[in-house]
Parts: structure tokens; sequence; C-alpha cells
DNA sequence: CGATTCCATGGAATCGATTCCATGAGTAAG
DNA sequence: CTTACTCATGGAATCGATTCCATGGAATCG
């Protein structure tokens, strides 16, 4: 079963130098001749040699592996940005182990566990829950740690997130000059701190540009898109429905679409349809989806750069990141036939 | 920087009795009482303390970590993939350290590098590329491997794919009954077993059912979106444009549907579209999408399955999903006005 | 009651690479 | 020609957990 595994020592004796000599030469230690180099060198490509992690990570206590936690693989804003933090972090030499934590606090905290054994250099989490313990495991450890897209009240790390009330504010007032008085908002979990923030700024907002504040307008979903099929549903079979939704993620916006289209509803001539994160078909759609927009990678990008500064025991401010609602065709002007049973 | 980290010595310290005690309860080796099960259990968790894997991984050879290589994160079919299998996986206990490829040769071999330095216990990819070295690599050290949606000539392993074959020849027979007689192809990289597939499989299904076999009618992309982009642009403005586009992936159909609305043209109307791979919103199009479906679920699954086989010492035979057509609206019959200049 | 078995336990070797420390060859300075 | 110094090198300790082996006490049997 287990091939017997080439060692340094094994190059080493077939190099002719010591295992001491052969580490420097792999280390690129500047104690070496340049014979032992090349004899060292010609004698890893012939056996293919490569070096155990472990047991380099046991003795140098660095293992160039970073932790990603997201919060759901298959939404298109994690994806993207997981490509942009590993691509961000191969450029630096970091491998990434990446975490799905499914939108569940068990699973965010089984992944925090393995990224602490694996001894991970640091972590980017995309974190939910409030005081979850293995969260704050990771501050007594002094384990390096970058929040990305969302924060936890009371724990202090740097970290890069959206500032959604700029984009959210616009959103609202674009349908208020469109003319909607009544907006469905279909709100993310209040276990997240983007879910709580941007139900905040669509209050706020909805207030002041005089829409309704029912709060029967409200549909509290998880940021999965079976909530956004159930909110949009729940929301159009109020007394007094919405003539525009607006979601707080795009699974939940798809959701949301999926009902209007199963009850032959078309976006922007039925019902107004807002979603927040842009992503690269919602403009394909037809009529295409408005949005608000960020820029994902560069989040991916700056999560990584924070997290080197930590790693390198500095305390780098937190970034955030601006949004701009793009207007497409899907927020139209209120249809008089609606609202009526 | 380094907080002092809590070894076994420490839990056995703090517990009264040795390491070698300490390990076997932590192991759950049946070889200690009650008492010392008991006491090591309250001293783990007074310290908090998390076995260093790394240590762990060196004395066992068992790091119960698997790679898991995709060639693109943001191509929903190996987002869902990679959720599938890093779910199965995660209820054998297993931590998934996912590589992303980005369809390039040199990524892939340095993930597949990481991998066997890091020890993985076996290894799940999506390879590309021919004779690539790091792939041979793998076979040579006996590292359980097995493949996924994907297959490399000239390297036996067990592998997970789906029977394009199948979906296709439905999907080209579904569009000869619609009156289509020039179909474009936008065919996958030919360096990837499913490309090639596919094409091969386009292009006897289309003799077979009387469709045009001009070879200027195939568009080679490379499996992302601004391929199909360019592949639909190229194929539309041929002298002898098609009738019909069949997509070899997910994100070329997305490309090429953007080029579609740019031109102004209606799929379903002026323009057939069928893509392989269904995704969630393909249905949510207007027209919705025809396309040829295969189960991803099924498909992540079954590969952690043979992956432990593997693992196991086991030589387990390649699984073969079947693909089939769903037809939905955007594969009607030829718009006679088009095809003319 | 003595001899054998059973079993929990601790000591020590081990995994593979890194790194401190001592050594000896070679060179420059006096 | 000796002394001081540089510098590549090898030996050995080390990282933290696992596991082989030996030990001693309790239980079991004749």
């Amino acid at each position: 079963m287990t091939a017997p595994s080439i060692t340094i020592k094994d190059v080493a004796a077939l190099a002719g130098v010591s295992p001491a000599t052969a580490s420097r030469v792999l280390s690129g230690n500047p104690a070496t001749s340049a014979d032992s180099r090349q004899k060292v060198a010609a004698a890893v490509t012939e056996l293919d040699f490569h070096p155990n992690a472990q047991a380099r990570a046991l003795r140098s206590t660095r293992t160039n592996v970073i932790g990603l936690l997201v919060s759901d693989v298959r939404n298109p804003f994690f994806a993207d940005l997981a490509h942009a933090a590993e691509q961000a972090a191969l450029a630096e030499g970091l491998v990434t182990l990446l975490g799905n934590a499914n939108e569940s606090i068990p699973q965010q905290d089984r992944y925090l566990d393995t990224f602490i054994s694996q001894r991970v250099d640091g972590i980017i989490a995309a974190p939910q829950g409030e005081g979850s313990s293995s969260l704050r495991a990771l501050l007594e450890r002094e384990i390096p740690t970058v929040f990305v897209d969302r924060t936890v009240d009371g724990i202090d790390v740097p970290s890069v997130t959206t500032d959604s009330d700029a984009g959210i504010r616009q959103a609202v007032e674009h349908l208020a000059r469109q003319g909607h008085e009544r907006v469905g908002y279909i709100a993310g979990p209040q276990t997240t701190s983007t879910g709580r923030d941007r139900l905040k700024s669509f209050a706020r907002a909805a207030g002041e540009f005089g829409l309704s504040t029912d709060p029967a307008l409200t549909y509290f979903g998880d940021f999965q898109s079976a909530s956004g099929s159930a909110g949009a549903h729940h929301l159009l079979g109020l007394a007094q429905p919405p003539t525009a939704l607006l979601a707080a993620d795009s699974p939940m916006a798809v959701g949301a679409l999926a009902t209007l289209n199963r009850k032959g509803l078309r976006i922007g001539r039925d019902m107004a349809l807002v979603a927040f994160d842009d992503i690269e078909w919602f403009s394909l759609l037809d009529p295409p989806l408005t949005v608000i927009s960020h820029d994902v990678e560069a989040m991916g990008r700056t999560a990584v750069r924070l997290l080197l500064e930590v790693i390198d025991g500095q305390k780098p401010a937190s970034v955030v990141l601006p949004s701009e609602l793009i207007v497409r065709a899907s927020s139209g002007t209120p249809d008089a036939s609606l609202g009526q049973p």
C-alpha cells in the first residue's frame, strides 16, 4: 500500500552530502557551496523528491497553508470570492484549504477546528453566529485571522466588508422614483452582520424616501435559494402585496425569480426585482436584472493582503469597499393592475 | 507572535498520566481505564487542546485530508461538484483541500505537487492535458487517485464520468426533428477527454440524423465564458450561419447567450440554444434553456466512495453516469428569416 | 498458594525535516 | 610562518504525537 517514501536522507546519500546540507540547499540557505547545490539539485530531480510538508511544518511552525472559510461555495458570490482569494494567495506562495460552512454553525466550527489542527498560517473567514466558541478560540490562540464580507460583534479582527448601505439607499431611492410605494424585502439571516446591516439600511432608506414601513413587507430568509422562493411566495400572498422586491443576496433573488416565473409574472412589468450582488448572467435575463454591485475580486485580494500583514505581526485597519446600484430593466414602474386581489 | 502551543504533554501532566496514555485515550485505544479516560477528557476540555495534525500525520501516515482538484471553481458545475464531494468526504471524517487549476496545466501541476507534499490520503481530480508529469508522479508514488468528470488517455485510474454521448445524441436528434439543418457546435478544449468525447459524439450524431457536417460549424472554445461569446460571434458571422447552437458546457452557453443578446437575437425564436450541464437558473431564462442534464451530486458522492475504496487497497471499477436531454423552450423551430445575409 | 494470563501504564524510539553547535579546511592578515 | 577568521559541513537535538516493548499489579486457574 504505502510506497516507501523518499526522504531527505535518500537525497543526501545520493548527492554524497549530509541531510543537514541537503536541507540547507533546499531551503535556499546561503551557507552552501555551488558544488553541493548542484549535486543536491541533481539528486532531487533524479529521485523526484517532494519534501514532507508535515515534518517541515512540525519543526519550522510555518505551513504555507491558509484556511478560507466561506459560507456557501455554490453561491456565485462566494465562488468568485474563493477564486479571487485563492489566486491572490497562490501568487504569494500560499495554498488555500477551502472550508464550506454551508450556512451552518456546527459545520463552521468543524472546519475552524480542522484549520487549527492543520496549523494553518492564517484564516480568512466569512463568519456567522455570535460568540461561536471556535471563533473565540482563534483569538485566544492568536491565530492570524481576517474576516471577509461579514463581521462578528465583539470579535475584533481586521475585516474587508462592503458598504451595503450606499447601494441599498440608491436602490430604494431608485424604486421610490419609479413610483413604487410598497417594496418587499427578502432579508438575510439576522445571525450574520450582512443580514442585519442590509435590513437596517433598507428600513432606514424606506422611511427616508417615503416607502411603506409595514413590517409585513419584510421576509426573513437564509441567503439560500429556497428561502427566496418562499419569501416571494409569502410577500405576493399578502393582502396588500408589494409592487417591487429587493433580495439581500443573489441566490435568494434567483429563488424569487423562480416563484415569479411559476406565477406567470414578468419582472420589470408585473413586478420589479432588484438583487444584492451582481452575477455575470443577471444581465442576460430578459429583462436584465437591476443589481447592487460590489467588487468581489478586490475583496478577495484585499483579504489576502490583510492576512499577510496580520501574519507579519501588524495590525492593519479594516477595509470597507463601496457598493453601487446598476440600473437595468427589471426595476420598472409599478403596474396599476397589480395590488388588486 | 506564536502563542506557546498546548501539547499532549501538557494534557498528560494535567491529567496525571503519561503522554502515551493520553494519546491512547485520544485515539480511542481500548487499552485505557475508565478513570484515565475521564481525567484526560477533562484536561482536554480545560486546556482546549487541538492535537497537532502535522505531528500526528508524521507518525501515523494518515492525514485524513483529501485533495480535490477542479478545473474552475467559478463554473457552477464544478462548484456543485466541489460541494457534493466535500459534503460526502466530511461525512466520512475527511477534510477537503480544494485546488483550482483554472483550466491551466501549470496551475494543475502546482496543486498536485502541493497535495503530494501535504501527504493527502488521496486525490480526486478533474484532470487536463496528456502525460502531465505531476499526473504520472501520482501513479508512481501509488497515491490513491480518482478522476472525476474527465479522464486521461494512458493513465489507468478509476473514474466517475458522464456518458455524454447519450445526451448529445438526444439533443442532436431533437434539433433535427425541429427542422434544424445547420447546428453550430461550441466545443470544449481538445486537451480534455470531455472536450474530445462530446465533439466526437456531436459529429457522429450530426451525420446520423442528417445534419450538416460542415467543419466550419465547429468552434473550439476553452470551457470558459469568453470563448462562448467568441464562438457565437464567429458562427453567426459565417456565410451560411447555423440556426441552432449547442455549447459543450454551461459557461460557454452563458457566453453565447450574451452574444445573442448583444445582437438582439432571441433564443428559441431567432436562434435555438442548447447547453451541456443543467444549472438551476437556466430554467428561469425566458424562454427557459433546453439542456443536457447529468447528476452532479451523484458524481461527487461516487467519487468519494471510489476514492475510499482505492485508499482501502481495492481496485474499484469506473462508474459512468447517464445524461439526458431536458427539452425546454430555447430549442424551437428555425426561423426562415435567419440564414439570409 | 504459586503460576499464568490479562491489562493498563510509562519509557523510549520513531516519523522527516530543520537548526544549533562544533569542526576542520581554506584564506587573509600580521 | 603563525594566528585569526570565514565558511561550508556533519552530528545531534528538536518539533509533537504515536506505538513498540517492558513492567508491575490484579485477576484467574489448577
